[in-house]
DNA sequence: ACTGACACGTGATCC
DNA sequence: TGGATCACGTGTCAG
């Protein structure tokens, strides 16, 4: 069936060491007994079967890495350039992209191998503080916990009494709970970390009087009735 | 250097009809002057720098691709398999992924081309209404206006009058502006899209209110101190 | 004629 | 041994 096979009733002896390490094993016994071209022994049978093998199973492991290629074809703009080296290069490029806009408000206390938009609230309550990426001098601040009326607020005065100020902030609100993600910046950059220590201490204590309050009933301050609109409850 | 060269010195004739098709234009000459091994002809000299320059070639092109591939396993966990088609498999899921996250956020009124997160107000107000991919039979509401203290209330009150019910609610407030999406389901399923409407109508109240509102100073109600407090004036 | 890209069969290597 | 994966050189086609 096909050509390849009869190059090896040439009788040819490679000038290369190694060029037939690999057949040697299976024809060992047909080179010893100088064979004729025809009535093909069963072992040159079983060499031409598993070259056989060999070249179709090879064919499938192409066909599955070219599926994929195709497929990852159609998750780019059609207007790319068809060649497969450059679609590796923008697969890799938007992947970096989305990488990193997820990565920026993926918060870095939890594991951040899921590079999921996590800024849907969790069940556990969180806070963490690190340092921006993109904006330098900037702290990010991660915190999660029970949704109140007075929350902002208080979040707001923490800021303030870190002598910090808000350059962005994002929540989310859903269940009853909420995440938010805030970029602060000192006012007085000579301060040495120290508007830091207090921003983490300032929100800590939200975090933790809203789980007082949500698992203690009315603990500290008692506001059942007033308490801002929840969204998910409507 | 190669062995593989030595494969045409053997004088074998190939019984597959097109097997040398790409080979006799070059070597023709060289074909019907039978050759001995010793003097090469300056034909086959050429041939053989053309035959080292394609396997140069093609050894660039593969590195090129391997090391695109190289790459790509840097931006996955580690704890994946290093095959080659697993790698490109896990590499189309990653992908689809993170489309996904991130799509679901882009407002389709704008241009979804950058899928980026854009839960970034924006400068002008926006309202818009369209059916969630990922949530059959939920309406995913995107608007942007000027932040008030009144308005999440005033957004819960809309809902309600229309019947609807708010499943998840992402937020993000910078420089006074507030950018909102919310996903809400209907309470009656088979109002037939009567909710929807009621629902538009009241969201376009509350963006066109906050417009009023900062425009034109204090229009339909004036509450100018009690304000809700912007995290982006701190 | 020449370059670039692709699929193919093959030898080598690792479980 | 046998299956799976890889890099290689090559034939072939398009611009």
């Amino acid at each position: 069936m096909y050509s390849i096979p009869s190059y090896y009733e040439l009788g040819s002896c490679s000038s290369s060491g190694n060029f037939l390490q690999g057949v040697v094993l299976s024809s060992s016994r047909t080179a010893t007994t100088n064979m004729g071209n025809s009535s093909c022994s069963t072992a040159e049978k079983k060499a031409e079967a598993a070259s056989k093998n060999h070249s179709e199973a090879e064919r499938r492991r192409r066909k599955r890495i070219n599926n994929h290629l195709a497929t990852l074809r159609t998750l780019l703009p059609k207007t790319i350039k068809t060649d497969k080296a450059s679609l590796l290069a923008e697969v890799v490029r938007r992947l970096r992209e989305l990488k990193k806009t997820t990565s920026e408000f993926a918060a870095n206390g939890t594991n951040s191998e899921t590079s999921q938009s996590n800024l849907f609230p969790t069940e556990c309550d969180e806070l963490n503080l690190c340092h921006s990426e993109t904006e330098p001098g900037t702290v990010k601040a991660t915190l999660c916990c029970e949704d109140r009326p007075e929350l902002i607020s208080e979040i707001t005065a923490a800021v303030k009494a870190a002598e910090g100020k808000v350059i962005r902030a994002e929540m989310a609100t859903v269940g009853g709970r909420i995440k938010s993600i805030l970029w602060v910046q000192f006012v007085s950059p000579t301060g040495g970390g120290g508007g830091e220590g207090r921003l983490r201490r300032g929100l800590k204590g939200v975090v933790n009087r809203a789980a007082a309050l949500s698992s203690t009933g009315p603990g500290l301050q008692a506001l059942p009735d007033n308490k801002r609109a929840r969204l998910s409850q409507y």
